[in-house]
Formats: structure tokens, sequence, C-alpha cells
RNA sequence: GGUCCUAUCGUCCAGAGGCCCAGGACACCGCCCUUUCAAGGCGGCGACGCGAGUUCGAAUCUCGCUAGGACCGCCA
């Protein structure tokens, strides 16, 4: 069999991990855990002035969160290291050397440069765009049009993206170069460097970008950059993985709805797209809230906990059973976590309720009859399920000549302070015997 | 301006010459269920950018046009 493949993903600590990032990153993970090979991280923190520890740690922690792990990496080591840019510097300076001493590179004003020789007929084969052709000299031009050589070492002594980039794909053994389409206009000025070393060129496979609403390659400017952010707005990290997953690429099955296992399962780079995605929240928005119906309750729960104590909601209160049994009554409802918490607030405190909830609009002729059937219901209590409940309130209504529509309603304004909510019965099974008689009391119902 | 890339519903994707008067998903609209819908079910609207070719036959191949994107830093 061939041999493994070796991928990576090298951001540049710049930043957080934003979504163009996450997008490379996964299809990286995706294709290593698909082909059983490598995934190595890389940290590109040559630029000196804008590269800190502290966006290095943020870009790791977003790639777990996001649920992504690699083999190799800063954090990790592994043998090919070290994996920090700033670390190989030796090997950037060999290389050049030899570059140098072939009179393929030359100095000026304190900075190397690669000579490019016009002439030569650039071709490589890209495994989503397919073959690609460029001569050299309009590899690398000045805006006039002139070519221009390229730029190795910076005067600061550090090598710059498209020479280091080189070096270490290298001498790290990646054979497989993932990354953003952005990059294969790059990729000819590599492999003229390449060859001038006699390297070994890696298969390349670039991916489609991802463009705001406006079309344009998103940037920092346009909402939301950092993952984290999204998880702030109440996104599931299962969630962002399934729509990033699907931003320029789709199983051949046309599954839409998927786990990291099935993804890897399911994954192909034969089925990359090569038309820039544009990202639509709403489409997130929906993907994230099937996420959210899959998931054990008692998972969804740790993902929402914390929105309810945003909130104010006294959830140590209750015990993990009820909230998770609350979750399942909620029945899929909200796209976010967020919003999960916020329709599910009345099963914590009866104080939101009463806090958007007047009971004014109970017609005082209706209170003596709706009095009586209430009453009637806590006697008939029962087990509290749904069917029982329900049974038992369909028997009451009739006999008291009133209906599901006429009883329903004002029971649960009283429970859920809300228009909709999952059925009254449930939600009245779920907050107990005394709680919903509390509650209708409060609002003189009972 | 130059180079490279792309071109199917508003958006994300199917479609690798006949199975396509183009299929799925999101959104939108309507209907049904129901005590309510933000849950569930059913349905509708809606696209092959344009023009030439090749072919018995093209969304699929070729060319041109047009449009969009990316890149042209001693940033990565």
């Amino acid at each position: 069999m061939a041999e493994k493949y070796r991928v990576r993903f090298a951001p540049s600590p710049t930043g957080s991990l934003h979504i163009g990032g996450a997008h490379t990153a996964l299809f990286n993970w995706l294709f290593a855990r698909r082909t059983g090979g490598t995934f190595v991280l890389r940290i590109e923190d040559t630029d000196r002035e804008r590269s800190t520890k502290e966006y290095e740690q943020s870009i790791i922690d977003g790639m777990r969160w996001m649920g992504l792990d690699w083999d190799e990496g800063p954090d990790k080591g592994g043998s090919f290291g070290p994996y920090r840019q700033s670390e190989r510097m030796d090997l950037y300076r060999k290389y050049a050397d030899r570059l140098l001493s072939e009179g393929k590179a030359y100095e000026k004003e304190g900075a190397l440069f690669f000579r490019i020789e016009p002439g030569k007929h650039i071709h490589f084969h890209d495994e989503v765009y397919g073959d690609i052709d460029v001569e050299s000299e309009n590899a690398s031009v000045n805006q006039d049009g002139t070519i221009k050589d390229i730029v190795i070492m910076k005067r600061d002594g550090m090598p710059t993206y498209n020479y280091a980039v080189v070096i270490d794909d290298f001498t790290m053994g990646i054979n497989m170069v993932i990354r953003g389409e952005d990059h294969v206009i790059n990729t000819p000025k590599q492999l003229l460097i390449y060859d001038a070393l006699g390297f070994e060129r890696p298969a390349f496979a670039h991916l489609p970008m991802i463009l705001g609403k406006d079309k344009k390659k998103l940037s920092k400017r346009q909402g939301a950059t950092s993952v984290f952010e999204y998880s702030d707005m109440g996104y599931l990290p299962d969630g962002v993985f399934n729509f990033l997953a699907l931003l320029g690429w789709s199983p051949r099955s046309g599954q839409e709805i998927f786990s990291r296992e099935e993804a890897v399962e399911l994954f192909d780079i034969k089925n990359v797209t090569r038309k820039p995605a544009v990202f639509d929240i709403e489409k997130l928005n929906h993907i994230n809230q099937e996420q959210m119906k899959r998931m054990d309750p008692y998972v969804l729960l740790d993902a929402i906990r914390p929105f309810w104590k945003q909130m104010g909601l006294p959830v140590e209160k209750f015990s993990d059973e009820y909230l998770a049994s609350s979750l399942k009554v909620l029945g899929g409802r909200g796209q976010t976590t967020i919003q999960a918490a916020e329709y599910s607030d009345y099963f914590l405190d009866f104080s939101k309720v009463t806090e958007r909830y007047d009971g004014k609009d109970i017609k005082d002729e209706l209170r003596p009859k709706l009095k009586k059937i209430y009453g009637e219901l806590l006697n008939a209590w029962g087990d509290g399920s749904f069917e029982h409940l329900h049974n038992a309130a369909q028997e009451i209504f009739t006999a008291n000549e009133s209906s599901m529509k006429e009883a329903a309603t004002p029971m649960r304004w009283a429970l859920t302070g809300r228009k909709v909510s999952p059925g009254v019965f449930e939600v009245a099974g779920q907050l107990g015997r005394e709680e919903t008689k509390k509650r209708l009391e409060y609002y003189g119902l009972v």
C-alpha cells in the first residue's frame, strides 16, 4: 500500500482560530483520520511583531473545542519537531546557505532573495482544482508586471512564509498539503524552491474559500471571527463542526447531519467543491438544532447550564435528573443552547413566569369554572405522566362542558408564561403536582 | 492593471453526454396534527449567466463573452 499521509494545519498565532482556519483544520483532520494518516499542528510564528503565545494557546483551545485532535504539535511533541517555526531557525539558515552557495539566492539590503529564472513551466496537479499551469515569470511579479525575486529571509533574520513553509513541509515529511484556495497562487513560488533544493514535492489539495454575505472573503471585520464567539452565541461544537464540514464538501450519500465519527467514515477529498461558499448562519442554526436533538440530554445539559446561570436561574437547586428531563420535555425547541435555555426557563424559576405574565387576560366569569376543573385535575394527578394527565384532563374538561382550547390555554400561561411551549400536561408532569398547584394558585386558578 | 481560479434555486450541495422540462437541504409560503408551536407530518415557490460550436443528443465537452472570487508585502 502507499505510504501513510502526513498532513498539517499551520496557523500563525496572530489571532484566535477563526472560521476559515477552523475549516482548514477540520478538513486536514478529516483527511488524516479517514486515511489513517498523521495530523501535525505547526505554529507559524515568524511574524515577531504580531505573534503571541496567547494566540497560540487560543488556537489550540479552539481546535480542541471543535473536537479536533492532532498527533504531533508544539504541545505534544513528535519526531519531526520542533513544531514552532521560531524554533527551527537553523534549518532555514542551512538551506538558505545552500541556495546561496549554489547561486540560486543572493543577498541584498540585508535580506536574502531567491532568484526566479524566467521561461520555466510550472505545473502541478491539485486534488481539488485539477491541473494548474503557470509560467515562472508570472509566479512572482511586481505591480508593474516585472519579475520579482522571492524574499526568503527577512532583514530581521526570520524566514518568509513562502520559504519556511517549503522547508518545514519537506523536513516534517508532509506529503499532502491541504490549505485554503488563497494559497494556490503561492504554490508555484513554493514549487520553484522545492525544485531548486531538490526536494520531493508533496501533493496539494486546496479548499474553497468561505465568503461572507457580501461574497467577500471572511475577514476579522465581519461579525464573529473566533470559534469561541460561536460558542458564546450558543452554538455547539458538533453544530459548528457539522456545518463547516458541509461548506465546500458533501458526502456522496447526501447525509447532512452527522457526528465526527460519521464524517470520518463519509469523507472523501474527491467530493470537495471548487466554488467559494457563502457562510449562511441560517443553515448553521438548523444544523445546530439537529445536533442538539441528537445529543444525550445530560451532555446537552452541560452545554445549557452556563446560559441558565447567566440568566440568573437557580440551577443548583435542581438535580441533573430533573434538569435533563426538562430538556427532554422541551423536545428540540430552540436552535441554539441560548434559545433552549430561554425556552425552558420556567422549569427552573416561577418568577420568570410572573415577570412576563400577569394573568389579567383571564376572564372573571371563567374563573369559577377553571378553578373547579384544575382542582379536579390536581386531585386526579395519579402518576403525573403525560398519558395519565392528558386522559384525566379530557374527562374532566368534557364533564365540565369545557374544551382543551378553553381550559388548557390559561394553564399553559400560568405554568410557563408563554404562548407556546411543549404540551401543557408534559410541562405539568415535569413540574410536579406541588409546583403546578402553586402556579395555578398564584393566578387564582385553583 | 496582471496572474490564477470559479460559474446549477436567495444560500449550501447532487448532477462526472441520454436516467434531468434538473434532485436534496436551509430559508420562505401554504396545509395538516395539536391545548399552543418555536416540536412533528405533508406540499409549494425557486436555478443550469450569455453566445457559438462538437454530438443523433449537453447542466455535463470546446471556444468566446460576461460575472464573481483569490492573489500580486522583508504578513502568513
